[in-house]
DNA sequence: GAAAACATGTAAAGAGTTACATGATTTC
DNA sequence: GAAATCATGTAACTCTTTACATGTTTTC
């Protein structure tokens, strides 16, 4: 399943532009399946050039047209065959558990800014992402949502507040068992230097 | 940060073959860096022509030869410094996620049908892959676990168990919900055919 | 007799990220 | 005065995935 696949979902609830495509990968997709204008709008093209969705151009004054579109019928059978056909998959990758990996290569203050940092990741995500996913009406927000989007959405929550906590909670032992191994060695660099 | 750094830093526990590295990234490196032989030996070719590991051939017969990879002092600089210079992110790329979405779209027994599927691989990588990490001695463990290798390898577990839970949890709910919104749509249709 | 483990790689295709390119309006 | 929102896209680069290619030994 690509970004392709994910866009034509997302149309067949709505008719959209690729900037509001944009702004529901932003809040409540983020979280298991990200993507950027960079992928959007090309995937939007491939759609319409393979007649998956037909677009309309909305003339705007001081601004692009926005292009509106609309899944046709061979888009939705489209759809539906790739949804049966593809194998459900979670993928991880983390350069934050990596560096996590190999804290005993780097300083601890280091480490304790790359563990403050994706604390604060997480929180935004929370608080400013997955917080506005399904308040109706809501920006970006889908109208009303199925049972399967309810629980996408809330196990996003459970993973990302699962995340958060262990870090917020396993960050004290984990700096000072650090500084443990670590000072032996400043010790034995103090001695060298002698 | 990708898989070339990723080996840089395996090797800078023990010198490894790519056969030993792929094992690593089998068992407690899977949850959050999955590599396969595709990426794995092009980048310890890469790593070898840069000058940051050298490659010992060790022969054997009727076995292709062992490559024996060993971090160079510039090699371990190089690692340091492309760890202290790398942002912590962390990214999830579901498409489990993304069917149980679109679920509305499948027919219940297909969504049923992935939902086990990923409990299944879940189960399994608790058992096989993340139990062996930490068993000293276990074929592609570390010999010692530094206390950041424990808190990545915790926080495998965390996430794993917590996700496996939650769709245990909510599956039934999910499935009756969705029969149940399928349901009237199926005595419409039957309706409509009389 | 089949499957898994051991052991290395290449090549092409597919996908996503990043940076570039433009520009008015609204909000802080 | 700066930053965010609205609105579209392209092009180059990087990276990973998948399939191909080969062959023995050990375990079930």
């Amino acid at each position: 399943m690509d970004v392709k696949t994910l866009c034509l979902g997302l149309l067949a609830e709505r008719p959209m532009t690729g900037y509001e495509i944009k702004k529901r990968f932003e809040t409540g997709f983020r979280h298991f399946f990200p993507a950027g204008f960079g992928s959007i709008y090309p995937a939007l093209a491939e759609l319409a050039q393979a007649g998956l969705v037909t677009v309309e151009s909305v003339e705007q004054d001081k601004r692009p047209d926005k292009k509106v579109h609309r899944v046709t019928e061979t888009g939705h059978r489209v759809l539906v065959d790739e949804l049966v056909a593809t194998d459900p998959r979670h993928k991880v990758r983390s350069e934050f558990v990596a560096l996590v990996y190999f804290a005993h290569l780097l300083p601890p203050e280091r480490v304790a800014a790359v563990l403050d940092a994706m604390m604060r990741d997480w929180k935004r995500v929370l608080l400013d992402d997955l917080a506005q996913a399904d308040r109706p009406g809501a920006d970006g927000a889908c109208p009303e949502l199925t049972p399967g989007m309810r629980f996408a959405l809330e196990f996003g929550r459970t993973m990302v507040s699962t995340a958060l906590d262990y870090v917020k909670q396993q960050k004290p032992q984990l700096l000072r068992e650090l500084e443990e191994s670590s000072r032996p060695a400043a010790a034995r660099n103090a001695r060298a230097a002698e």
